[in-house]
DNA sequence: TTGGAATGTCAACAAGGCTGACATAAAATG
DNA sequence: CATTTTATGTCAGCCTTGTTGACATTCCAA
C-alpha cells in the first residue's frame, strides 16, 4: 500500500495529519497568540501592570467572590507569584479582599469599580479582535476552532473550562 | 427590532459573535496554549533551557541559514534578548553561526547534529499533542481552527506567516 | 574617505515565574 | 482540649527572558 507515516488506523480518514499540516498547525498558534495579547498588552503597560495582572482581574471579575485557593489553580502559578500581583492589585484598589463569611481563613476577591472598569477595558479590547477574526472565519469555523482548542488542553483544566462554560451570569 | 449589541449589519448573521461566546473563546485560548507549551516545556526545563531557546531552534531549523535579522523580526524581540539565547545554544553546540559570504557583519545560523536532535524531540512532543487534538476534533474543525488563528494574527505576522505556508521543503 | 546602516556585545534593570522557610489564624480531628 | 491540617501571607533568593543604553565592528554608499 505504501501510503506513508499517517496511515495508521481506526479506519478514518488520517491523511490530513501530515507532518507539514500540523507544523503550520504549530506556527498559527504560536504566531496567533501573539496578536491574541498584544492589544491588552499595550493597556497593561501603559498602567504599568503586566499580562500576570491581566489574567488575575479576568478570573476575578468571572467568578466574583473566588478565592485564593480557587485562583491558583486556574491560573496554574504558585501562591508567591499570585500573591505578588494581588498585592499590588489591593494596593491600587482594583481588587477587594474580603475575609470569608463561613471559612474565615478563605479570602474572597472582588473587583472594585475601579477594577472592573480596567478589566472591561482590557477584555473589550481582546475581544474587538476576536470577534474580528470570528468574523471573518464564520460560525463554522468558529465551531471548530473551539473543538480544536478544547482538545489541546490538559484534562485538568479542561475541567476548569468547561465549569466556566456550563456557568450562567 | 431590539435584537441587541450584535445586530449590527452587513446583512450577514451575526448573531453568533455574542460576548459570551467571544468571553469563552478567549478562555479557550489561554487554557489551550497552556497545554500547547507544555510538553515541550518539560523537556527543555530537563536541559536547562527556556521557551525562548525553543523558539530559536524551531525557526533556525524552519530556515537554515537564516539570519539574526530575520530571527528577530519572526521572534519580535530585541537582538540583546536574542543573542543571549543564542549564545547559550552556541556555546553549548547545539546552533551553529557563520560569518555571512557576501555581507560578513551578517550570521546565518544552523542546527548542529546535537541542534537538530533537540528540535526534533521538541517538536515531535508538540506535535503529538496537536495531533491528538486534530484527530479529535476531525478535519473540518482544523480547517476552521487554522483560520481563526490566521485572523488573530497582526498584519505584519500573517505575512511572515504565509511565507511560512507557500515553502515547499 | 567618511558617515550611516547593520550587526553584535556588554551592562543594568524589571517582570514574573520558581523554591524554601516561616508565621498566623482558623478549621478539623483525635 | 490538644494537635494537626488547611488557607493565606510574606521574606529571601534564584532563573528566564524581556527591556534600554552604550559602544565596537563591518560594510556600503555618497
Amino acid at each position: 500500500m505504501a501510503e506513508g507515516p499517517n496511515s495508521a488506523g481506526g479506519g478514518e480518514n488520517l491523511l490530513f495529519l501530515t507532518d507539514e499540516q500540523i507544523r503550520k498547525g504549530i506556527e498559527a498558534m504560536f504566531f496567533a497568540y501573539r496578536g491574541f495579547t498584544a492589544d491588552p498588552d499595550r493597556i497593561l503597560a501603559s498602567h504599568g501592570y503586566g499580562r500576570a495582572h491581566h489574567r488575575a482581574l479576568h478570573f476575578i471579575n468571572r467568578t466574583h467572590g473566588t478565592t485564593v485557593n480557587n485562583l491558583l489553580s486556574v491560573l496554574g502559578v504558585t501562591k508567591q507569584s499570585l500573591n505578588r500581583v494581588l498585592r499590588t492589585l489591593i494596593e491600587d484598589g482594583l481588587v477587594e479582599s474580603r475575609v470569608g463569611r463561613t471559612d474565615r481563613r478563605e479570602r474572597n476577591l472582588y473587583l472594585t469599580t475601579e477594577g472592573a472598569s480596567l478589566e472591561r477595558a482590557l477584555s473589550e479590547a481582546q475581544r474587538d479582535r476576536m470577534r474580528a477574526a470570528y468574523r471573518a472565519a464564520g460560525p463554522q469555523a468558529v465551531a471548530g476552532f473551539r473543538q480544536v482548542l478544547e482538545a489541546m488542553m490538559d484534562d485538568e483544566i479542561r475541567a476548569h473550562y468547561k465549569t466556566i462554560k456550563e456557568r450562567r451570569t
